[in-house]
Order: C-alpha cells, then structure tokens, then sequence
RNA sequence: GGGCGGUUAGCUCAGUCGGUUAGAGCACCUGCUUUACACGCAGGGGGUCAUAGGUUCGAGUCCUAUACCGCCCACCA
C-alpha cells in the first residue's frame, strides 16, 4: 500500500492523479467479484446494457452512478452484492451505424453481403465494447467485470433460441399475415413501439366513387389518397340513415376501374368526415379488420421500397408521394375529387431513422403477449414488484392491460437469428440447435428463416439469460430474483415490461423486486441532448476537467426518482469544490495528527461538549440519509451529507478544535476529529468513490488506524451510543447563536476588522458549560465575553442588550468603537446628509432644472435625495442609541 | 381523445407524516492574503410557494377548479 500514496498532500485535490490508481486497485482486489454466501440474501443488480452503438453519454453516467451507489452501499453493508455488467448488441440501431459508416466508403450492406456485412459489425462491436467498458471504468462502477455479457454471446444466444422454441411449442408465438410497421429505409418491420407519432399538418381528401348502378357517388374522406388504389370495399355504419340504401351495392373504384362492395360495419364513425370510409385492408390496422369481418381480398400496392407496385396499374413504380399527387390530379381532372381539408393528424416515424412508416400487410412472426401480461399484471397489483417512483404504476399497468400481440421478425442482418428452418417438402422445424435434416423428408435441404429477432427479444431475458438460463447454474440459483431494476423512464415498455413477462414465464417469480426509473438528464435550456442537436455533454470531458467525483456529484445532487433534471457547470463545479474541501479538511486532520498513530476510541477519554455534539449530529445524519436511501432518494441524502461535513464538521468543529491544539491544557480532538472524518468518508463513500478511497487510506496509513484494505469494503457507517445528545446539541448551538450574533452586529455597527468586542452573556444554568468556550469565542467571534446565569439590574446605558432563543447578550458599546469619537464622527456625518438634503431639495424645487434637464438627470438627483434622507434616519438612530 | 408530470429566490432545484421564522448550489452586494481550503472565510440582500376556492387550530404540502409549460399513450379514416 506505501507506494499507493504520496507523502504529501497537494493544496488542492487533484482528481486524476489518484482515480485509476484506485481503480486498478479495487480491480486487483477483487473487490467487485462477490463471494456467494447461501447463508446471506445476495444484493443484485443486472446493469441495464448500453447500446454498441457509441460512446456514453450522461444517461448511461446516470444509471451507473446511481446504481454504484446502491450497489456499494449494500457492499459496504455486507452482503454479497452482484452487479453485472453487459452490452446489447441493439439490432437496428446498431446496424444503422455500420451502414452509416459503409455508406462513407460508398458502399451499402447488400453491394457486400451478408456475411461481409456481419464480420463488418462484429469488427464494430469489439472496438465499441472495449471503449464502452474504459468508460464504465473511468466513472468507477464496481461491477464484476468477471460476469460481462454480451447479448450475442454464446449462452444469452442459446436463452434466446430456447425462448422461442418454448413460446412456439406453447402456441404463443405465431407467423401470420398482420398489419405490420414498415420503415422503408430499415427495409424492416418493426414493433409498434417502435414508431413514434408526430402530428403532420396534413389535409383530408372527399373523393367520390361512382355507384356501379349509375345512381350517384359515395364520397370518402381519406389522409392518405393513394392507398385508394388498394381499396377492396366502402365501409358505413349500418345505423347511419345517409347510408341507408347502398349497403349492398357496389361501386367503381376510379382510376382502377374495380367494382368494389359497400358494407356496412358498426365500427365506421358516423361523426368524421362524410360518414363513409374507404377499405384497404392491406395498409391500414382498421381497415385490415374490417376486411377479415367481410372477407375482403387483400391488395398490396407497395413494393419494399414504397413506390406502387404492379397493383398500381399506371402509377406501378412511383414513391408513394408521388403517387398521392399523381392520384389527386387525376381524380381532380377526371371531377372526383370533392373538396381538400386541411386537416392535422398523427403521423408514425421509425424510432431510428424518423423515416415516415407505412402501414403494410405481412407474414411476420408474433408474440401472442396477453396470456404473458396476465402474471405481470399481477406481479405489480399485489407488490411482488413495486415500481417507483409510484405513479409509473399505473403507467405500467394501462400498458399491459391493453397490449397488443408483438411483431419480433425484422428483415434486419444484425441480431439473433430466428430458429426456424423450412423444408422444400412444406415442413416448417422451430428448434434450438440447427437441424441436420428434415424429419418429414429427411432432406438435408434446408433453409434457415431469414429473419432476425427483435432485439428487446432478447434484452427481455437479460435477468436471467446472463445468469445461466436455461440451465440451472449456481448463479441463476443464488442471484434470482435480483433486487433492483434501475433505468430510465422511457424504456418502461420496451424493456421493464418485458422482462417482467419473460422472467415471470422463465423462472416463475419476477426478475426484480424493485423497479427504480430515474429522469433523462437534459441540458442547461432544458431540452433533451442529443448528438445530431449539438448540446450532448461528453461525460468525459467532464470527468476530465473536473473530476469522476465531481461528475457524479453533480448528476446525483438535487435530483428526484422518475423527474428529469438539467446539468449546468455550476453543478460540477460544486462537486469539485466539495471534493477539494474534503480534501482539505483532511490535509488540516493529518497535519495536526503529525505521523504519531492516534487512537479513534471517541469514549476512551471524557468527551467535551462539541465532542458529543458533532457525534450525535453523525449519527442523526447516519439514520436520516439510512431512511433516505432505502427510499432511493439519493440526492437528498448526498446533500445531507454534503451539508454536515461542510457546515458543522468544518465549519463548526474544525474551527473549535483550534483552540484546543493552541491550548496545552485542552484535550486533543484528535480522536474524534479522526473518527468523524473516518465515518463520514465511509457514509461518503458510494457517491464520490475516489476522493473518500484516497483520504481514508492516508487516514488508515498515516495514523495506523488498522482499518482494513480499502474503504470500499470497510463497514458501512452504523449509530454509535446515545443519540440524539439534545443536552450537548443545545449547548453548541447556543454558541454558534452567540457567534453568529456578534458577527453581525459587527458587520451592522461597521466595527473594525481586528477589535475585540466586550459582552455579557446571561445563559441560567448553561452558563457554567458555555464558560470553557470563552477562548473560542475570541477567535471565532473577536469577542471577550463573560458568562453569569442572569443579569442583576437594569442593561447599562449605551449597551445593545439582544435577547437570542436560548441567552441574553448584552454589549457595551464603547467595547465597539470609541464613544466619544463615534458621536463625532455621527454628528460630523448627520450634518453632512443635511446639507446634501437641503441642496438636492432646492435643486429639485427648482422649476428650470426640472424642466430643462434630462429626465434620467433629474431622477438620478431624486434618487439621491431619497437615499440620502434614508442614510440620514440611520444616523439619527445610532445616534439616539449611542447617546441613550 | 385518454393519462401523467411541472409551476417555490435572478437561475437550477430540494422540501420526508400537514406543524415554529420555506432551504441549498450558483449568481449578486460588503468585507477578508485568519498558518486546512480564494475550488476559501465572514456578513448581507432577495420568496404573495402559478391563480381562485375549499378542508383544518394550522396548508408549499390535502381536496376542487383554472391557466401556462412539458411528457407518455391512442388504428376515427
């Protein structure tokens, strides 16, 4: 250990120098491996996988610190705590990366293959994961590295695989034709979580179809023209009087010539628009329902890349915008166009790449979810799992009760391959291992589904793929159910919830006993940082101009579960002011304590009053920020920590202990000095690792204390004795009162820097124990004060007599300033202002001054005026009090 | 359309079970080369807790409305 400290400390802390040296440390130990102990319930945390899709950004600093936190602090407690790291592999979003980085090289994933294409992304991944993991490491998570997982891996892979074989053998997963959500640029379906809704101002269009008898026209409303062509029936609502009479009959379809049905279907609004919709069950959810009710043939007009296809007849080979245009001109020239509304609605995006979705008709493969929902509805109504912050409950559970069957088939070439493989003979084989040859056919021909899986498929498992699953491990026995789930707020759905359904149907108990969802952190205006906006923080860069400790001060401080928060340099700065205020709180313990080894027994000798003052105020701080935690209200345990040590050990006890090194006969406070600071380090310790590692070791080394190895797996601060000490608490804090009062009469009398003040303190039976602190109160206050029980007779003229909450201070004045001099000089100054008075009054009632000058001028001496005659009543009153 | 959150000092935010005089950081003003720390010390100014009602001995906190800001969910074309 010697070589790990520098004998002297440095007037400022240095955050850098010492961090990896720790880090290094702590990983030599060990430290982040746990021990299992059948005999103790395990801490467990499974860390929620960053994308390999670039560096971190504050959100990931904000899980890792806050999940450091727990994650030590249970340590520190002495259970066996897991965190275990991994990485996603993050499907789309990654592959969008490498097809961004090929598209520089003008290449694109199909010009080079599949399998090119998949060593490319591998090439990726393992530059990603290693940065990812050095600055995991640069933020100091003490997560066992010895666990790492990657999504991809071979056992998560096998979970993956043994997943879908059990959901499909149970008729939970299916292939059907569904409405599906295409993204054109992905050339992938996605989940409908996926597609985020923006509203478009956009228009309705009234367009009339001819009734096939001759009779007329339907007209429909419609935002999306061109699906027209794709049309297979008119839907009205059976009650609808309008629509009385056509039910049954049929009408041409313009443009393509088709003589398509009207029916009639309860779920038609008779409100909107015209009261007649236009079936496509090919490119709309409704419409595709509405068609299974009436058997209507599905038509497809959208090739994969969204121009019209052969279905189109004329406008074949258009991008669909073109052809809404195309499609409204002709309606327009031909007169069935009957009017254009402008009209706003929501409009679908891809999540990844924002392009506009379009809603298509196709063989995917789906998760039949709700007989999955039903246990992980219950799991959180009767508690099993509790989600905080509290409200996200019933965010959670509005979800699940109206979910809907998930699309996990994506024609993407990054991910988990579907385990499915088809024979020419029809057989379709869904197992875990690759098949060798068909069990129908025996053919050895067989083809692999081309499809991989969604990749929050297999993200779902990650509680308990990364533990073992499916095979029974010791891990999986040992750390399942972990304890808390900690993420932000916005992958609720896609991940929270589905892991909680997964984990239930897996293992047959909830993955987590608690959900903890923090906030998105934003930037100083409040809006959301992102990388193509500019605004992003690098977490880095921060960590380097201030400090880890700094960092992970300012994303904890003041934050609450589940609100966003915004980070401004001031709330680093404040961090790395701390920290070096620790650090020099600690340089003031260590030179006092010379190199001779100082006993931490607080109760070998008498205590003094602030001696059992600061203690009952750490073990006040001790319990409070103990409740605080177990609520996961860390930033407000954080500044209560923060507040002790700056405001009552340092300012408080720290300028007290002064006069005891300065006085011989005084007891050393050396011994609590030491043990406050140990303590504080230790309760410190999980939100600021580094600073709180470097100052307990040179503590435990320099006064050879015996504390152990390393703070991180010191014991985690517990109450020690009698507590609160109200008697002792009482008597310190009429002495700050005192102090405090002094100070600001000094400061309203303007008396001179250096001059001692005189006072009488009447404090009844307190006086006896406030009397050893008239050497303090000459330093801290400048003031020479003498204590009795109570004040016989009248307060002596000339004397400022304050009455505080708990004592009676009374100070001659001539103990402030010279008297006669100070009546003098007010007298001297109380002319003064009268003179000015006078002349500004004059000045002002002068009607040409007021008139010609300058309004800013005149106001200006208006001001002064009443400034001056306010200067005047002070003087006047300190003169009353001076001369009384 | 449904749901949720926010509104507290100039700024960013805390505020626990409803309980004395509503807190912090930053910024601002005044003064300090006090031998742990100027990344500091001492002192100071600054609040109708969004608005209107209500419950209560007592409301920033609970209830009911309203306004503004933000977010989530949603297949009326």
């Amino acid at each position: 250990m010697t070589d790990q400290l520098t004998t002297e400390l440095p007037k400022a802390y240095e955050a850098h120098q010492v961090e990896r040296k720790w880090y290094d440390y702590w990983m030599q130990q060990g430290y982040f491996t746990p021990k299992i102990d059948p005999a103790k319930k395990p801490f467990v945390i499974i860390q929620p996988p960053p994308n390999i899709t670039g560096d971190l950004h504050l959100g990931h600093a904000l899980t890792a610190t806050l999940e450091d936190i727990m994650v030590r602090w249970h340590r520190m407690m002495g259970e066996p705590t897991l965190w275990l790291p991994g990485e996603d592999h993050a499907g789309i979003a990654a592959q969008v990366v490498v097809e961004r980085a090929l598209a520089k090289e003008g290449l694109t994933r199909q010009q080079i293959g599949r399998e090119k294409f998949t060593e490319r992304m591998w090439q990726w991944v393992n530059g990603c994961r290693a940065n990812i993991g050095n600055q995991h490491k640069r933020l100091g998570v003490s997560c066992d590295w010895t666990r790492e997982c990657f999504t991809l891996d071979p056992g998560p892979s096998r979970a993956v695989r043994t997943f879908f074989v059990r959901l499909y053998e149970k008729g939970l997963i299916y292939r059907g034709e569904r409405i599906i959500n295409w993204c054109a640029r992905c050339s992938t379906a996605l989940s409908d979580l996926e597609v985020e809704h923006e509203d478009v101002a956009s228009h309705l269009w009234h367009l009339k179809y001819p009734l096939e008898d001759g009779d007329g026209f339907v007209i429909v409303a419609t935002t999306r023209p061109e699906t027209m062509l794709g049309d297979t029936a008119v839907a009205v609502n059976p009650a609808d009087e309008r629509y009385k009479g056509v039910i049954g009959k049929n009408v041409r379809l313009p443009l393509t010539e088709r003589v398509i049905p009207i029916v009639g279907d309860a779920s038609v609004s008779m409100e909107f628009g015209t009261g007649a919709v236009k079936v496509t069950p090919a490119h709309d959810p409704n419409d595709f329902e509405t068609g299974m009710r009436h058997n209507l043939p599905i038509i497809n007009i959208l090739n994969n890349d969204v121009t019209i296809n052969e279905n189109g007849g004329k406008f074949a080979g258009m991008d669909r915008f073109a052809a809404r245009e195309a499609v409204v001109a002709e309606l327009e020239s031909t007169g069935l166009l009957e009017k254009i509304e402008p009209h706003t609605h929501a409009v679908g995006h891809c999540q990844r790449c924002r392009t506009i979705i379009e809603p298509i008709a196709r063989r995917q493969w789906f998760v039949k979810i709700a007989p999955l929902a039903e246990p992980a509805i219950a799991a959180v109504k009767d508690s099993s799992i509790t989600i905080l912050p509290e409200r996200f409950n019933k965010v959670y559970l509005n979800w699940m009760e109206n979910i809907r069957d998930w699309c996990i088939s994506r024609q993407l070439w990054w991910g988990h391959r579907i385990p499915v493989w088809y024979c020419a003979c029809g057989e379709t084989i869904v197992a875990v291992d690759e098949p060798k040859v068909c069990p129908k056919c025996a053919s050895e021909q067989l083809r692999q589904d081309p499809d991989v899986l969604d990749t929050w498929f297999s993200s779902g498992l990650w509680t308990h793929s990364t533990l073992g699953w499916p095979d029974n491990t010791p891990d999986l026995q040992y750390f399942y159910p972990t304890t808390v789930m900690e993420t932000a707020y916005d992958i609720l759905f896609f991940w929270v919830a589905r892991m909680i359904m997964m984990g239930i149907e897996n293992m047959q108990q909830p993955p987590f006993r608690y959900v903890y969802l923090h906030g998105l952190i934003r930037d100083e205006k409040g809006e959301k940082m992102s990388k193509t906006k500019g605004n992003a923080i690098d977490p880095l860069e921060m960590m380097q101009k201030y400090g880890t400790d700094a960092l992970r001060f300012a994303i904890i401080s003041g934050i609450t579960p589940g609100n966003d928060s915004k980070l401004a340099s001031t709330k680093l700065e404040a961090g790395r002011n701390f920290a070096n205020k620790l650090w020099n709180a600690a340089r003031f313990v260590l030179h006092y304590a010379g190199d001779s080894a100082v006993s931490t027994d607080i109760n070998a000798a008498v205590p003094t009053i602030e001696d059992r003052w600061i203690i009952s105020r750490l073990n006040t701080v001790i319990a409070d920020t103990s409740v605080m935690m177990q609520r996961f209200e860390f930033g407000e345990a954080l500044r209560v920590i923060h507040d002790f040590l700056w405001g009552e050990y340092c300012d408080w006890y720290i300028e007290l202990s002064k006069t005891r090194f300065s006085d011989q006969s005084a007891s050393s406070p050396l011994p609590v000095l030491v043990f406050v600071l140990d303590t504080s380090l230790r309760l410190l310790h999980p939100y600021m690792p580094f600073v709180t590692e470097e100052l307990w070791q040179h503590l435990n080394k320099k006064l050879g204390l015996g504390l152990g190895d390393s703070i991180m797996v010191a014991p985690y601060p517990e109450i020690t004795g009698q507590s609160p000490d109200t008697a002792a608490e009482g008597i310190i804090n009429t002495l700050i009162e005192i102090v405090h009062t002094v100070r600001n009469t000094r400061a309203e009398y303007e008396v001179e820097q250096g001059r001692l003040i005189d006072a009488s303190v009447y404090a009844g039976e307190r006086a006896a124990l406030l009397k050893p602190y008239a050497a303090a109160l000459e330093t801290l206050a400048k003031a020479k004060i003498a204590f009795a029980e109570k004040r016989d007779g009248e307060v002596p003229p000339q004397s400022l007599d304050i009455v505080l909450q708990s004592c009676e201070l009374v100070i001659p004045m001539e103990s402030m300033f010279d008297l006669r001099a100070e009546v003098e000089r007010i007298a001297k100054e109380m002319a003064q202002a009268a003179s000015e008075i006078e002349r500004l009054e004059a000045l002002l009632g002068d009607e040409s001054f007021c008139g010609k000058a300058p309004a800013a001028v005149v106001q200006k001496q208006r001001e002064k005026l009443s400034a001056t005659c306010e200067r005047l009543e002070r003087l006047k009153e300190h003169n009353a009090r001076l001369t009384a």
